[in-house]
DNA sequence: TTGTACGCGTTATCAG
DNA sequence: CTGATAACGCGTACAA
């Protein structure tokens, strides 16, 4: 039974609330809350509550002194004695004090996290923007709290609700194939959050870009396909309303036309490619009447399927097919022959854009909007050169 | 110029902290505090402050009733008549309430998020676990928070006490191979918080372990080499402090034993295969007098890495030495002739990891300390069959 | 140099 | 069904 510590009265006792962890009472009859010993208040009453971590006012407590001065005194602020100050840092140490960033971020409306939202992680492209990218918040003291939005503009707009929700100082962003809208990620501009795209961009917004040159890439492909002697080059592209894919067909284009070359519809495939549709396309192209002596496909995975179906075709690569990829992917170093692709600078792209957000983070000013265009090379391997 | 709304005073006027994001005012002369409308504050005081945030306080203030109310209705708590349910839904709406989980976590001293260390990101391995365990919880509406130890002990524990700090419901771990003291990883259990060992773990600390069988993996790889006619193998192992290096020698060791085959000191090396080390051990290896005429690596990278360097060196592949890796990286596949090596199944051992850790999370139970082991499987392909 | 008193945004308890 | 208010843990402006 609780007595009350004033009156001592058992009767008209009742809970109110809690205290550090204690259950607080309150006598009617007085009109007194009080709090009691732990060992005093019934196991079951005390099981409900988690195990107390000690915290500053714990600190506070056991040495007589204010949690300000320990606040103080934990984050080296000026105006302390040395001797408190020693006191303070070893009672912490003795009761294992682990701060509580949860308060802290609270309190100071940061939470020194970046957000990354990815569209997927299955090409090691993603990946290794994340090594980057992580390497570079994490000696400047931040967390980089990654979410993925696979390839649903739907998952999209969940993600950006929940990085605002836990209140990132920043974003980088690669949009997914769907987006077409933007409101989701305006609110960030709104509440005044920096926001950086990367790679999947678009152009509907004005906000911090990066980037790698797309057009002058693909033109450089299919320029060397042309230089090497080739004629009909194909084009296997990945989804239209991705900026990424147009600004390569653009470059494709260009190059053909810069060398005389028509550009045949029929030989310009544009889609999402999975590994299945990457083998339906590339039957379609390789079993065409008039077949492409090269194919220009947006990314390495679909050039190295290209290249074993051409192989079951007994199709040579490259004396009937030249086949350039896109992202030096690591496996296109070891299959045989080699496959000719572009390099990107993926871990700087991570790199770029971390270092971007955390200035964009410091800073008090509107962001200039500019846009971080990161160079790519052409890596020749033995699927593009022939004898002539 | 601020004017007291009091006394009308210009002079003597200082600014008091802040009220729920305005800037807040004391009038020295008349003593009075006061807040005034933003439109009212100059823009440069307005600026360095961050825009406030629409909370639950200013919905139940434009609605005129209390928070409790509306956090009730914004929770579909019971008890709530449905005309302010819905007149609080669409006052959140409007004033594009987004809720702040900072608060909430403080106040349920919980995340919902996971947080994961692992030693290295540039193997496929980590990688493809991180893919895994994100989509299961993701699914469970958790987040992941990962941190990258760079191998390194004292990172190591860094990373754990900012996962303590940002309390984090739970943590997944794969050790560095410095690892030798596991207090850092003790204070979890005090503190209730579940964690489980993965693939780096340990046998110092009692807690839920996942892995794979590297033992029979490695028996698996050699006895293969063995049946394949090669008399001299050589293991390349990793470094010794790693359990998972013990184990893949000593299933190394233990197909040589049952094969009849003496073990010789100098055709086995572990070490912390880098690149570099990978190039220079070979090196090592293929130049000996009594050269082996086979090698079992403790990784794709190092096997890779043995068969270019056999290549230059005018060595056949599989004639006149064999190759067995450990992983199945996506180059494995590719190079010629193809790495025969062991699939790890990555994607699983995070989803496994993943939705263990989600039981511990939410169970009040102390958990049972058991190993999940995940099976491997043996991929044959060139580089380790010939013809006898 | 130190203590006092809020505020941060939310949930939960208890009283009406 | 609703309101008041303590609590979560910490930082900090101001007073002492």
């Amino acid at each position: 039974m609780i007595k009350c510590v004033k009156c001592g009265q058992v009767e008209g006792i009742m809970k109110a609330g809690y205290v550090r962890g204690k259950q607080r009472f309150l006598c009617k009859p007085c009109n007194y809350y009080f709090t009691i010993q732990e060992k005093d208040v019934s196991a079951a009453v005390q099981q409900k509550r988690r195990r107390h971590q000690t915290t500053i006012i714990d600190i506070a407590k056991t040495l007589g002194v204010s949690n300000s001065t320990v606040s103080r005194a934990l984050h080296g602020h000026a105006d302390i004695s040395p001797e408190t100050r020693q006191a303070v840092l070893d009672t912490a140490a003795l009761l294992d004090y682990q701060p509580n960033q949860l308060a802290y971020n609270l309190v100071k409306s940061r939470t020194n996290t970046i957000g990354m939202i990815v569209p997927e992680f299955h090409n090691p492209f993603f990946p290794n923007v994340i090594i980057g990218a992580h390497e570079v918040l994490t000696k400047a003291g931040y967390n980089l709290t990654i979410m993925q939005s696979n390839e649903s503009y739907q998952v999209e707009i969940s993600n950006t609700k929940a990085m605002l929700a836990n209140r990132v100082d920043g974003l980088l962003i690669s949009l997914t194939q769907e987006t077409n809208n933007f409101d989701h990620l305006e609110v960030f501009e709104k509440r005044g959050i920096p926001l950086i795209l990367f790679n999947r961009v678009c152009e509907q917004i004005d906000v911090p870009k990066v980037v790698v040159n797309d057009f002058e890439s693909a033109f450089m492909a299919v320029e060397h396909l042309l230089l090497n002697g080739y004629e009909k080059v194909a084009h296997l592209g990945g989804p239209l309303n991705l900026l990424v894919s147009r600004e390569r067909l653009r470059g494709y284009k260009a190059a053909m036309e810069k060398y005389g070359k028509s550009i045949e519809d029929h030989m310009v495939i544009q889609g999402m490619l999975t590994q299945q549709k990457a083998r339906i396309y590339g039957q379609y192209l390789l079993d065409l009447a008039e077949r492409p002596d090269a194919i220009f496909a947006v990314n390495d995975s679909a050039a190295i399927e290209i290249m074993l179906m051409a192989r079951e075709k007994g199709i040579r690569i490259p004396e009937d097919l030249g086949v350039v990829g896109f992202s030096d992917n690591p496996e296109s170093a070891y299959i045989g022959p080699g496959l000719t692709t572009i390099r990107q600078p993926t871990m700087e792209m991570g790199q770029a854009t971390a270092e971007w957000i955390l200035e964009l983070v410091d800073t008090e000013e509107i962001p200039v909007h500019e846009r971080k265009i990161l160079k790519t090379e052409l890596i020749v391997r033995g699927s593009s050169v022939r004898e002539r």
